[in-house]
DNA sequence: TGGGCTACCTTACGATGTAAGGTAGCTCCT
DNA sequence: AGGAGCTACCTTACATCGTAAGGTAGCCCA
């Protein structure tokens, strides 16, 4: 084939030709041949572009990071603190939804993307703004965890209760049964929505936060 | 050889020997030969014992869980309810320290691990005795997240700021640096002890749960 | 004209999980 | 006693993965 007949690759659309597959098939799908084929070119082809596969994901979780500033800029930043902060953590959940390999991904890098460390910037700048010492701020970021990207560490997944027969373990949990027995009839979205659960515990987070300033 | 002359496998034996791979070598290196040669075994003969690796490692994240129910054993269940959490979650906590791929393994469970359900029952029997609802119970649990299991999700490694060089980027993030420059003259540990910031967090959460009751 | 660069390809290797199908030794029944 | 059957392990083989090593076609510039 020509050379010019095809569009030459490049780091920046390997990268969201991984995306697509990881939004479409899982993460597990993003392989090198199976990306390289989506872009028309062999495996080894990417290496060009990409010191391999861990830089892939690296490159991945940076592409995703910026869809997050993106979101976070467009919730704007005028208003209380807690109420700026708040819009930003939830639009970074939209686009963790989005991207349900997100967290694993952002997981398993052990570097930190640059746009991460811009995004906790503009935190700091918040707090700061509204009285906060560097110590609060500080420990603020770590009692936040990971929900100003959108999402919260999950010990139960999202379909625990499908996955485990709870009938059959009743007795070993009955407090449990009970709970999800009182709770179960008057959940909007079913037993776990988890939406709710998130903005619970940011609120709590931001109310006792405030308290400590 | 003869059969008598070596100790016969069992589930037992072969996830505890992972466990101990995986502390010695991290979670990578604990693939299906590797833990048959330290049995003394070769690999397929596990498959007598373990339908395959994924069972394999939902049975890893069962034994870390039965080492955390013991641990948060030890710790008493005597107390007013903050005190007893607290001291349950930071018990937890010390054993993810001796297994530090343990948050990595239950994040890769789709099954929630039956100890786990169990631990979280007796989590519920605490806050009901202490006189909140249910729905408080509830919403308490995803509001902990992973920290009754000794571990909130960290974006930053441990190492983020060996990993990056801070000083080139410092424009990019001049409150984050004018933070880190403001903090780390006097952390006891170095910057961002986690302990201090898991108790933290912890306290943050707990006095805001007390509120809401 | 030809050297050198860019962008892609070919081939090959070692690791990994595991399907398929043995086999030695023991127990138990007749 | 002898054979059936079970338990616990082994042998072989294959597909898939990341990637090292070394091409090669087309283009630019001297």
């Amino acid at each position: 084939m020509r050379k010019a007949e095809r569009e030459p690759l490049n780091r920046e659309r390997v990268l969201t030709t991984a995306v697509t597959i990881a939004d479409r098939d899982g993460i597990a799908a993003v392989t090198m041949r199976r990306l390289g084929a989506e872009l028309g070119v062999e495996a080894m082809s990417l290496y060009y572009h990409l010191r391999g596969k861990d830089a892939l994901l690296d490159g991945v979780a940076e592409t995703l990071i910026e869809e997050v500033l993106a979101a976070v800029a467009r919730a704007g930043g005028e208003g209380e603190w807690r109420a700026v902060l708040r819009a930003r953590f939830l639009a970074a959940r939209e686009v963790m939804l989005r991207h349900r390999w997100g967290p694993g991904v952002l997981n398993s890098r052990t570097t930190v993307p640059l746009g991460v460390l811009r995004y906790y910037d503009s935190i700091i700048a918040v707090m700061r703004d509204a009285g906060f010492s560097y110590r609060i701020a500080h420990r603020a970021l770590h009692a936040f965890g990971s929900m100003p990207l959108g999402f919260v560490q999950e010990v139960f997944s999202p379909s625990a209760d499908e996955g485990t027969d709870m009938s059959a373990v009743a007795d070993l949990v009955p407090h449990l049964v009970a709970m999800v027995t009182s709770e179960a009839h008057d959940a909007d979205l079913g037993w776990c929505d988890s939406q709710v659960e998130f903005e619970f515990t940011l609120d709590l987070l931001l109310d006792g936060l405030d308290r400590a300033r």
